[in-house]
DNA sequence: TAAGTAGAGGCGAGTTTAGG
DNA sequence: CCTAAACTCGCCTCTACTTA
């Protein structure tokens, strides 16, 4: 199989202390193995070559950064490469032949040093040219390599455990004890084969007498002793241990003594386990490998009792990485959904484009999704959402039913991929909402004025028209709407949306972050310590929720963010920096708690309530009073970004329903505008005010002071 | 130093995915 | 939609050994 490796490349001219003078005029005559390469290298001329190579090196790109064949595809303006008796295209095809077999990953600049010594003197052999003549005869193999190949077959399929460096030392050993008879016979073949290579060579020389005999490069070497237990045997290496005996049982014990025969056994098993092999049957001898895998931690675990010097050799995993999918796809886990609908239509696409080259396919994919008409596209965004839909549920099937010992670690591997869902997940949400938001506050206003100025309609016709001028206005003209929406929901924390995904998605990572409320929980029950707010913002919206029952829920809301931006700058900074040292003293608390059950000491309870904020502090009307703000060192509030890390985290102890947008935008009219609402009942009434404007995310609640509390506080 | 071997690991280039 | 990071692919080298 691998036979024919480095045909061309590696045949090296034998040191010779005859050494040719260097000749521009050689024309090389020899001829390749593979005919399909030879002419136009051995139609040209050394001088033709170099003049060539210096015309590439005039035209580089001033990046030659590529590979070198990439450069040489795309990089050269072949039209202004001009050889007499020479078309560009053969140029460029010459270039690229006679480089393919110096390097292969070289920036062309490299390459090109590397192509003018070759140039220089072809078919020398030294580092830089490793191109050899086709014709040169081959030397014979030495005693020991003739035995090697004969032996280590065999000895390979005895000891199929062994790696080639510890095969190499076998057939040494082997090797040392042959019999002086037997050795003689190796040399006998030997000085057979090297009677006819000095006369091929002779010919070789005289045919070429241009080719100049140089010396070779070096090797490094290094030892490392292999010891301890067996290695874990790989999903193929069982196959093939299985496939071999069952060959030998079928044939007797001739495959031993023919090597030629072993060999080509066990190039079929190979094909058939690369090609032609069932995955159920494959999956089959992965579940073995993993025993064997099982069968070397044991072994190595009691090896290293008895070694403590034992220095475990790292090991690949038995699986590679195909393999391990293999398994876990048997083992029921659901592969991941295309991330979006262009993932998913340039997936379909790639299937049938293995005839267009492969940088151009995902060029040409990418132009046929923006002709698509949006409907088609719309089709592929629907496919692709429904698809991440259903891998997160068929997700939550596969973790539920792993073993308690697999569940964490398939989790984690699934997490980043999971975060990833999260925050697109939250992200659209958060632009719902303040879509929603924006509408409702442009509904409410405009009905105010529609109606005084239509008294005769009723609200179900003005809403028609509010939604139809909304459709119809353009960016600018929803701005104030927009802006006021986004900062309703700055203030707002994002507990809605998660909410939302637990209860569509009750999977492993939500029952983690629930693990981490439990604890923090626990904490509180214990030492009666609650998760600080996480901003100087959230402080002030708490006081007020807490504390202004006068109000609606949303009007408390729209007081705070007053209170809040009537502030001074320097307040402001402050607030949010004690709130961001006591968070960070909590979270390192909480951290102790969970790892060990440690309880906060006496010092850092100081701390927590020395970052505290006085609700009276608050209370304090006269904002301007910043003059005796002894706590602000001007640093720079991040509380958005605390907000928001806070907000995935949070806990889930009043589980909501999402709203459906129709839903909110009838209940906030019916909210906002008590008053024109057919003949509901009040108290309906009450309960769907808290659904509507900013209070979006209130909703149904008939406790407010503990649920605002609740939100706020996360 | 290079010849033989098979698998491991490295590397550059090409792709895919995560995340903003 | 874009970029950076992660991953894949396929090629290349290294490893043991001895002889010339």
């Amino acid at each position: 199989m691998s036979k024919k490796k480095s045909k061309t490349k590696n045949i090296k001219v034998e040191n010779s202390t005859e050494t040719l003078s260097l000749s521009s005029k050689c024309n090389i005559e020899g001829v390749f193995d593979d005919d399909t390469e030879t002419e136009s290298i051995t139609e040209w001329k050394a001088d033709e070559m170099m003049l060539l190579f210096n015309n590439i090196q005039q035209l580089l790109p001033k990046n030659d950064l590529g590979k070198y064949s990439t450069t040489l595809e795309k990089g050269i303006d072949w039209n202004r490469i001009r050889l007499p008796n020479r078309d560009p295209d053969e140029c460029k095809q010459h270039a690229l032949k006679i480089m393919k077999q110096l390097r292969q990953h070289r920036t062309l600049t490299e390459m090109l040093e590397d192509a003018k010594k070759f140039a220089e003197n072809p078919w020398k052999s030294q580092q830089t040219h490793r191109i050899n003549h086709p014709d040169l005869p081959k030397k014979p193999l030495s005693t020991y390599l003739k035995y090697f190949l004969e032996k280590s077959p065999k000895l390979q399929a005895l000891n199929p455990t062994m790696n080639m460096s510890e095969i190499a030392k076998l057939v040494a050993e082997h090797y040392a004890k042959i019999t002086p008879k037997k050795k003689a016979h190796y040399k006998k073949i030997y000085d057979e084969e090297m009677v006819v290579y000095r006369q091929k060579l002779l010919e070789f020389k005289s045919n070429h007498p241009e080719i100049e005999f140089g010396s070779n490069g070096s090797r490094r070497f290094c030892d490392d002793q292999k010891i301890g237990p067996i290695k874990p045997r790989t999903p193929f290496q069982l196959y093939k241990d299985y496939r071999l005996k069952k060959y030998i049982e079928e044939n007797g014990e001739e495959i031993e003594e023919n090597e030629e025969m072993l060999k080509i056994v066990v190039d079929a098993i190979r094909e058939a386990w690369n090609n032609t092999i069932s995955d159920k049957k494959r999956y089959k001898f992965i579940k073995k490998s993993l025993k064997d895998q099982e069968r070397y931690d044991q072994e190595l675990k009691e090896f290293q009792e008895s070694n403590p010097k034992f220095v475990a050799p790292k090991l690949k995993s038995v699986l590679t990485k195909s393999e391990l999918e293999l398994k876990l796809k048997y083992e029921g886990k659901p592969s991941r959904p295309p991330r979006s609908g262009y993932t998913l239509f340039s997936k379909e696409m790639l299937k049938n484009m293995s005839d267009i080259e492969t940088n151009e396919r995902m060029v040409k994919i990418a132009k046929i999704w923006k002709e698509l008409p949006e409907s088609e596209r719309n089709r592929y965004n629907d496919e692709a959402t429904k698809l991440g839909a259903q891998y997160l549920q068929d997700l939550n099937d596969y973790l539920k039913n792993l073993p308690e010992d697999d569940k964490e670690r398939a989790f984690l591997e699934e997490k980043s991929y999971y975060n990833r869902k999260v925050h697109d997940i939250k992200k659209k949400a958060e632009q719902s909402f303040v879509d929603n938001t924006a509408l409702i506050a442009y509904q409410m206003e405009e009905l105010k004025r529609l109606q005084q100025l239509h008294p005769e309609k009723n609200t179900a016709d003005l809403m028609n028209i509010i939604n139809n001028e909304w459709k119809k206005m353009n960016k600018d003209q929803k701005s104030v709407y927009m802006n006021l929406a986004q900062s309703i929901k700055s203030f707002v924390p994002n507990k809605q949306v998660m909410n939302k995904l637990i209860n569509e998605n009750d999977t492993k990572l939500i029952k983690i972050m629930k693990t981490k409320n439990e604890k923090e929980e626990e904490l509180f029950r214990l030492t009666g310590i609650k998760k600080p707010r996480p901003s100087g913002f959230n402080q002030v919206c708490h006081y007020i929720l807490v504390n202004r029952h006068d109000l609606a829920t949303r009007d408390r809301l729209r007081f705070a963010s007053e209170r809040w931006r009537s502030l001074s700058q320097a307040k402001r900074n402050a607030y949010n920096l004690l709130a961001k040292r006591k968070f960070q003293c909590y979270k390192e608390v909480i951290a102790k708690f969970k790892e060990n059950g440690r309880l906060p000491t006496e010092e850092e309870k100081a701390l927590l309530e020395k970052y505290s904020v006085s609700d009276d502090e608050i209370n304090e009307d006269n904002d301007e009073n910043t003059k005796d703000n002894d706590i602000d060192d001007g640093e720079d509030d991040d509380d958005d970004e605390k907000t928001e890390k806070n907000g995935i985290e949070t806990d889930s102890s009043t589980p909501p329903t999402p709203l459906q947008t129709d839903q909110i935008q009838n209940s906030t009219v019916a909210g906002s505008k008590r008053s024109i609402t057919e003949e509901s009942s009040q108290k309906k009434l009450n309960t769907k005010k808290f659904k509507t404007g900013d209070g979006l995310l209130y909703e149904e609640s008939s406790d407010e002071t503990d649920e605002d509390d609740d939100l706020l506080s996360e």
